[in-house]
DNA sequence: TCGATACTGTACAATGTGTTCGATAGAAAC
DNA sequence: GTTTCTATCGAACACATTGTACAGTATCGA
């Protein structure tokens, strides 16, 4: 009920059903969202949709992990400069993520992505801490702040219709967290 | 349906759900709780709960309200010196609000509270800024990624079986988040 | 004691979930 | 082009949960 892959017509309903829940999405909540809804949006048999997705979730996760993983790779402080790109992202899809927001969608898939992020990150920190140091205070607790503190800053930023430009975004990101984790963490600051 | 409260009756079926929910919060996850559950263990009628509650939220909320609300008063930092206080009231309540954070129960109340509890930051924060002087960053936004922080570390804390002091924590919440916010805010720091 | 009201227990309709299965249409393989 | 897969359909099914209704009973407060 996985390796569907190939075939023409699973191709079709895939994109059929992740198609109806994006467009239902952007119309009501996403966890009033029913199975019905979805295989009626999409003209989709039931069994069929149980013949490629486990429930709900299952879909969403499926078709968003990949979303979600290259916002990780835009944003990730590990890799790239700043956030800006993470938010210049996020503004180019923005109905998708401001539905995302609203419906409680973003949430579920933080929770999916959290050990991902949180690797992510983690590297990123333990890269700053001079070798042979012991860390002076736990990195996976700095690390789950950060990522929680992206996500309440794209949030926020969503649901107040974006009043500040992706750039400014960043700069405030690293104004309110990096003193705090240079100070915690007892390392020197790195690049602005 | 709500002026219930004199009745020694409502008293006690209101003492009897309470506590089945708590109790079912111990072995299983929230969200995994019926409301046929509830009532089984109350030893309550089906009819009953509805005379009392709207639905299994509203008497996780009717319940935990003043908790969570006593929670922000020790910990506000508008009114206090520290988070110490908050997370020794945690600590004493442990098996409560483990089991809150595990079925992602309190997620729920931080939402119903957030309004509640941001209020109160703000407040605080609005209190450090010289009169006069435009905020440099939205308050409101600074407030939310206190607020978020404070929550993440709680979570933390109780998945970790609380590794750190009570006073310990409140150390790190300080270092991590306040030379940002003095930062940010553009102000001076306070009292340590 | 008596009137008010909270509780019981059952029945009920409505909704959603996940599974099953034979028939059909469409894809891929040759 | 024929054959062989296989994805889909559609309907039926069992099941769980929710929220409501109502008549009888128990308990409360005054």
């Amino acid at each position: 009920m996985r390796n569907t892959k190939a075939d023409r017509r699973s191709q079709r309903t895939r994109g059929l059903l992740s198609g109806a829940l994006v467009a239902l999405m952007v119309e009501q909540r996403y966890d009033e969202i029913t199975i019905q809804d979805i295989i009626n949006r999409a003209n989709v048999g039931r069994s069929t949709f149980y013949a490629h997705y486990l429930d709900k979730e299952d879909l969403l996760v499926s078709n968003f992990t990949r979303t979600i993983d290259s916002l990780i790779d835009h944003g990730d402080p590990g890799t790239r400069p700043g956030l800006a790109p993470f938010f210049r992202h996020v503004q180019s899809q923005q109905q998708l993520y401001k539905a995302l927001v609203r419906g409680g969608g973003i949430d579920l898939l933080y929770k999916k992505s959290q050990a991902h992020i949180q690797r992510s990150i983690k590297t990123y920190l333990e890269a700053l801490i001079p070798a042979g140091q012991p860390p002076a205070a736990p990195v996976d607790l700095i690390a789950e702040c950060m990522a929680g503190t992206m996500l309440t800053m794209l949030k926020w930023w969503l649901d107040h219709e974006m009043p500040r430009s992706p750039e400014e975004m960043d700069r405030l990101f690293h104004d309110l967290m990096l003193p705090g984790i240079v100070a915690t963490l007892q390392i020197t600051p790195g690049p602005p």
